[in-house]
DNA sequence: GCAATATACTAGGACATCCAAGGGTTTGGA
DNA sequence: TCCAAACCCTTGGATGTCCTAGTATATTGC
């Protein structure tokens, strides 16, 4: 948005808790704070490098998380609890994704409540070549040492299980 | 959104990097992964929090900035820097505020080009009864160890600094 | 002093997310 | 058997974020 700012903005609001009397959340305050701005750093790099293929980062977990079904096809409602979030938001993304060729929705065998989206042969093909470039350009150039991805994995785990993501 | 899953779904993505020979990159893709699941969660229980005030985090973000400005004025540019969002988003909170009474905008003194934010009485009230809130509901119980606090800021605020955000 | 460039804010559009509601399908207990 | 409750997906609405212009005001350079 701009160039580097003289101070850290979070580490200010965190003088601020404090001078304010609430140096016991002042902390947490600021690693959550850290935790949404870094959050927006990372889907910035994200949206730009799949931009060229016409992707977003919630299609692109779609189209991710298909090509590693065995048989390249899904559920909408197993879409919506792998991938956690609201059902309205697979239905979103598969709108757009259909649209796009990648993928298609098919009548669930024996449930007729349940839509399967199943990729499509371009959809496979577009699925790889993106996430070829996430991986050299995002994933392969974090900027976290080895030793903080461990620390972050086992940090941030322990917190989704006690949120209630997993058992 | 429903009950716990019966795996964690980011430690199977990893597996299924592994499986496609990237292990490279499985580690940072997991610890990015979580970063934005994480938020998430984070911002689902802010909201929440802030939804009786009527407020959105966005929002009170804006509000608590503009609290702890001496007197309690800040240009919509300064505050686009300081809370490292786009300047459209500023204009978006601020005239939501102004609509529920809780923000003016004034001119600047001495640049026509600049608009200065204002605290009003009213939203310098709600700004401190939702921060009390705030930390007592969320900050104060954040889920995360005191030492992984800790780390978290360490290791985020270098990642922060390096991205560009500040020097 | 005036034109060219830079800066500040806003309008309009594209996306994503969630919530609330509605219509169709299954399941289960009376 | 049959109807109520549960489940699945979609539609419509509210928000937030960003990008791309477009307008207005300042600054700079000649």
């Amino acid at each position: 948005m701009g160039a580097p700012l003289p101070r850290d903005p979070i580490a200010d609001a965190r003088l601020n808790w404090e001078r304010h009397g609430w140096s016991d959340v002042a902390a947490p305050m600021a690693a959550i704070t850290a935790i949404m701005r870094t959050q927006q750093i990372l889907l910035g790099r994200i949206e730009a490098v799949l931009k060229p293929f016409g992707l977003t980062f919630a299609r692109y977990e779609l189209l991710a998380l298909l090509s590693f079904a065995r048989s390249g096809a899904l559920p909408m409602n197993k879409a919506s609890a792998l991938l956690q979030v609201h059902p309205t938001s697979v239905t979103n993304a598969v709108d757009r994704l259909q649209s796009a060729g990648l993928v298609i929705r098919s009548p669930h065998p024996t449930d007729g409540r349940t839509t399967l989206i199943e990729l499509t042969t371009d959809g496979r093909a577009l699925a790889k070549r993106a996430t070829a470039v996430l991986n050299s350009e995002v994933f392969g150039q974090s900027g976290f040492g080895d030793q903080d991805v461990d620390q972050l994995i086992r940090i941030l785990g322990t917190f989704r299980r006690n949120a209630g993501d997993f058992s």
